[in-house]
DNA sequence: CGTGAATGTTAGATAGGCCTAACATTTAAT
DNA sequence: ATTAAATGTTAGGCCTATCTAACATTCACG
């Protein structure tokens, strides 16, 4: 059947993980894909025949790998999501690091374009806007911790 | 294989929708979870199995579907993720309805306990800090549409 | 160059979740 | 009470994603 444009999960993940070691090691290698994704090598194969199938990678058996033109732009808009949902996360909400970070590697997934712009612009907004900025969000940090206090007395 | 207690988005989907149909219906019948799940009849059948193996529905063949005490605590955390994460996509941020419903209900899956009291408790600091409020919320509207406008020119 | 270690691929198994189609049970109407 | 329609279950198949273990290739050192 033919490609219907949608991705899995698994496949986003992929590319997302490709993408930094492009932007780090400069080529993206099995072991070390294998490694970011907790994952046997294996099965990286299987993955990457998927991914050439949708013409998101460029491979050959034992060859590199690199995002096609349309891999990439799909690989840096889930960063994208990833960044900004971990940035509101833990900048707004004040979730700590750890938590920020695997949350928003699951969200990513799953929120969608307009939400994502709504997002952004809402993030925009708080540090913007002068009447609100970092003291509106210190004092958004207070209330938080006066409900935590409060609510189990 | 014992229950490591994590359940899949599929499992949670279910849950919530007998919930729902308990409320709505009183009883859950397995033609409507096919339908609200947008699945075929037999699918139900193998999903209320696992339920039950997992202890979080009372079932037997051709019985009744009820929620235990354990599937129904699973269900309203569930539901409750549902609406604050709608609410906020919708009140706050401003996306459509639709959009809202349908982004919630893959959000609903991937979102932690700590984000989501953290969410919980920013919406409602928006909606109750004296100096931010209705105010805050419809300066935020115009700031989007300043962006939507200014942006592509 | 030759060879062993590192890396990559294949094959076969498991598990979840879905489908269709045939079969079983329950229900409701006559 | 009989029987047809509605509802529920089973069986068998498909697809994705994972694993392990055996096999193949590449690389780098000596």
């Amino acid at each position: 059947m033919p490609d219907h444009g949608e991705l899995s999960e698994s496949l986003e993940d992929y590319l997302e993980v490709i993408l930094e070691l492009e932007q780090t090691h400069k080529v993206a290698r099995a072991k070390d894909i294998a490694a970011k994704m907790g994952v046997q090598r294996g099965t990286v194969t299987g993955a990457l025949k998927a991914l050439v199938e949708k013409k998101l990678i460029n491979y050959e058996p034992y060859s590199f790998i690199t995002l096609t033109p349309k891999g990439g732009r799909i690989a840096r808009k889930i960063n994208e999501r990833h960044r900004v949902l971990r940035d509101f996360l833990e900048g707004i909400l004040q979730v700590d690091p750890l938590t920020a970070e695997t949350t928003a590697c699951r969200m990513e997934h799953s929120i969608d374009d307009l939400s994502l712009d709504r997002l952004i612009c809402f993030i925009d907004y708080i540090h913007e806007c002068p009447q609100t900025g970092e003291r509106w969000i210190r004092s958004f940090i207070k209330h938080c911790h006066d409900k935590d206090s409060g609510g189990n007395t």
